[in-house]
DNA sequence: TTGATAAATGAGATAATATAACATATCAAG
DNA sequence: CTTGATATGTTATATTATCTCATTTATCAA
């Protein structure tokens, strides 16, 4: 993998990659994909950060789209029951899922330093995990896997970390 | 591994143990390991499993160690912090550690069923993620890795799982 | 098309988890 | 002793998440 995790993209076409396999999934499985649910993933993927959940109500309040916190944990629910977004459990926070065609087991890589968050493919560390834990009797449904360290970004510019 | 890391084992050592571990630590490296944060972690180890804040906080309080929440969250931070403790981040709960004696980087297995937690060691998985990390150009600092899925108990015995 | 059923939304209240802020007390070292 | 750091007591509040119930909308079979 290259630095690309943090690096620039053309996130304009990654936001419209990111509907477009949404708004198909749901089609061919017949998930009612609402003008709140699909906001909620595009207001994601634009702000492509992890957001709370408040965060997101705020975004859709102003524009209308409801305005108690049911609101945001039913879209956010719906987006991280198919796949389509992922909760980072150490942040309490929201991303959209950057691999939304493919069914994956996603890790995540959080900066301590700019918060920033990126989604890496985990089917390695996924798998040891599964080999300890079914020596142990455990069957793993689903594994939560988040490293906290220092992105490349802040480790070249030493002066971003003193924002912490 | 076997099956003991959710099967029987002598608790009343293990509670022991724990605490001796945490004497010998705070007395080498100078660490006070006042009242409330000692009995903070022998109710953590008593109670073996995954424990609230609050509901730590329940216990102090009837013991008269203390009535708000920062008394808990300050004998947790000070565990946790120094090793004595992990916060499982998919529960927001905690659990004493089950080797304190040990520079160790932890990973859990956690039972949707029955809600049980066991602390296993995650060198190899933790490994693999902090290479693909370094690839990224990130830097680990930590590794939250926890399992969610079903224990051995649970998968032996069908009707445990109904009561979720 | 209609009626039955399930799914989604609106709205208000509240629960559960966690921290800020500041005063007081205790400890450890010179 | 006294000074500086650490720990505790206490109040208030911030943040995250869920419950409940009424209403609306979508789905689908008859």
């Amino acid at each position: 993998m290259s630095r690309l995790a943090f690096g620039p993209h053309d996130h304009h076409s990654c936001i419209a990659d990111t509907l477009d396999a949404a708004d198909a999934r749901c089609a061919s499985h017949g998930l009612q994909f609402t003008p709140v649910r699909r906001r909620a993933l595009e207001i994601l993927a634009t702000e492509h950060r992890a957001m709370g959940a408040y965060d997101l109500l705020d975004h859709l309040r102003a524009e209308g789209l409801g305005s108690q916190p049911p609101v945001a944990y039913r879209a956010l629910d719906f987006l991280v029951k198919h796949g389509f977004a992922h909760k980072i459990e150490r942040l309490n926070a929201f991303v959209a899922c950057c691999h939304p065609d493919t069914d994956h087991s996603p890790a995540f890589l959080i900066c301590r330093h700019c918060d920033a968050v990126a989604e890496i493919r985990a089917r390695d560390a996924r798998g040891l995990l599964a080999d300890t834990a079914s020596e142990a009797g455990f069957t793993v449904d689903r594994a939560v896997i988040e490293a906290e360290g220092t992105c490349p970004n802040c480790q070249d510019s030493p002066e971003a970390q003193a924002n912490t």
